[in-house]
Parts: structure tokens; C-alpha cells; sequence
DNA sequence: TTGATTGCAAACAATTTGCAATACT
DNA sequence: AGTATTGCAAATTGTTTGCAATCAA
């Protein structure tokens, strides 16, 4: 149903090994243009519908950030502002988070999709 | 340095009184086509930057949606992913949570951006 | 062989920009 | 008067689509 190709291995490749976002230009540009954008916006499209893509849209441009599959029960992001950075928790303050907003505000929230903004460490001197 | 417009206000008044996520055009329409979709855009650009609207970008095109105004210290958002409202929180929970990402994690979060994606009580049945 | 994928060129569509007319203070 | 705003038409540009050639299974 789905073939492998090398488009797509070079491009996962690339993805993988970014740390900030990145447009599908960004990645065509590291591949050397060896593949044609329109190969990476089909392809990377359905990463995002695979949700191992968070995208967002700024500046009417989509950037796209790695979400490397995490089935952790405890799992959120915090994203840096200010160097764009993706930082993974695994901690239980979100499961407590996740019950209260379920018991008091009566809202089953999407543990999928918890991104913090804010500024980390680094940042933040 | 800026002036007051009747086009203006009219976008406004349709955008406070928009319970849910709305494009350019559905504003356009609203006002019969009586505000150039130029006018609407501009000025919805500026309420963006103000920090007025958030914007969401979804199949091509840009939605938004109306941040009142709020400068409690313990408020927050929680976005119905099924209805697509956007329902106000007033709590501390919230608070509570960012000491604990502060002091555990050594992240400040940024608490006018806190959306919480989930089903709301209405369309969990 | 069969069906999916690629990539170019063309189409598309949302958004922005130039500019002359108009409105605001 | 002087400056900001409006709105049309045109330009821009990121993204998608058509389609023939190619590749994976």
C-alpha cells in the first residue's frame, strides 16, 4: 500500500536530525535540491497526519517540528520562544493537570497535543 | 496615529460577538461585502499583533479567534477540538502548574498562550 | 505486472502590495 | 492641511494538482 523510496528515507533522515523548525524549503535546500519539493510537501503532509509532525504557520509559511513517537502516558512538550527549542517531559504533573481540568473544569484534554510555551533555561539569563 | 474607521468598527463588532473560529471571508460576508476583504485583512493583521486574536491555520487558510482581554493571573484557555469553542479559566490550577514547571523543569511559561486542545463537556456524551 | 511515487509544469488560492481616492483628526 | 485608511486590481507566493515517467513490491 505504501512503497519505501529513497526520497523518503532522505528526507526522514534530514527531519530526524533536526532540533528547531524547519519549511519543506529548508529541507530541499539540505537535500542539495535532489528531490523535488513536491515530493517533500507530499511526503511531510502525511507525517503530519501521522502526528509525527507538529506544524505551525508563521509568517505564511509552514514550519514543521519532529515529534519523535512517544508513548508515554506522562508525556508533554515545552517549547522555547525565543530559540525555538523542543523540550520532552515525561512527568506526572501532567496526569494531575489532566484530572483536575477533568473533575473541576469538565474537559477531557488531549494529552496528544500539550505544547507549553515559554522560555527555557538557556534562555532565560 | 491611528484612526477610527466605521469599517473598523464594524469588523470588530462582528469578531466580539464570533463564538467561534472565523476567516477573512466569513467576516467579508457578515458584513455583506461592504468592507473590502484588503480593509479586513489589515486590520485583523494589527489585532494579531495585539495580541487580540489568535490565529489558526487549518487546510490554507487562516481562522481566528477572539481573546478577550484578560489580565487575570490564573487565566487560561481550553479549546474544544470537536465544536471548536474556546472555553475561559479562571483558576489556579494554573498557577500550580507553572511553579511546578519553574521549579522542576526550568521553564517559564508563558501564560497568555496557554491553550489546552480536548473535548468539552458538551461533545463528550 | 500492478499500483504507488516522483517531479516538472501549471493551476490554485490565500494573502499582500501599489496606488489613487477617501476619511479622520 | 496633513496623515492614515480604504479598496480595487494586480502581484506575490506557498502549496496543491495533473500527468507522464519511473520505481517498489
Amino acid at each position: 500500500m505504501t512503497y519505501n523510496t529513497k526520497q523518503k528515507d532522505k528526507i526522514l533522515d534530514i527531519i530526524k536530525n533536526k532540533t528547531k523548525e524547519f519549511s519543506v524549503y529548508d529541507i530541499y535546500l539540505d537535500l542539495n535540491k535532489e528531490v523535488g519539493e513536491t515530493t517533500i510537501y507530499r511526503y511531510i503532509n502525511k507525517l503530519v497526519e501521522a502526528n509525527k509532525l507538529e506544524k505551525i504557520v508563521r509568517d505564511n509559511t509552514s514550519y514543521y517540528q519532529y515529534l519523535s513517537s512517544c508513548d508515554n502516558n506522562n508525556h508533554f512538550y515545552l517549547k522555547c520562544e525565543r530559540c525555538g527549542k523542543l523540550i520532552h517531559i515525561d512527568c506526572d504533573c501532567i496526569n494531575e493537570f489532566y484530572s483536575h481540568i477533568s473533575d473541576r473544569h469538565n474537559f477531557i484534554l488531549n494529552k496528544n497535543r500539550i505544547i507549553i510555551y515559554g522560555i527555557c533555561n538557556k534562555c532565560n539569563l
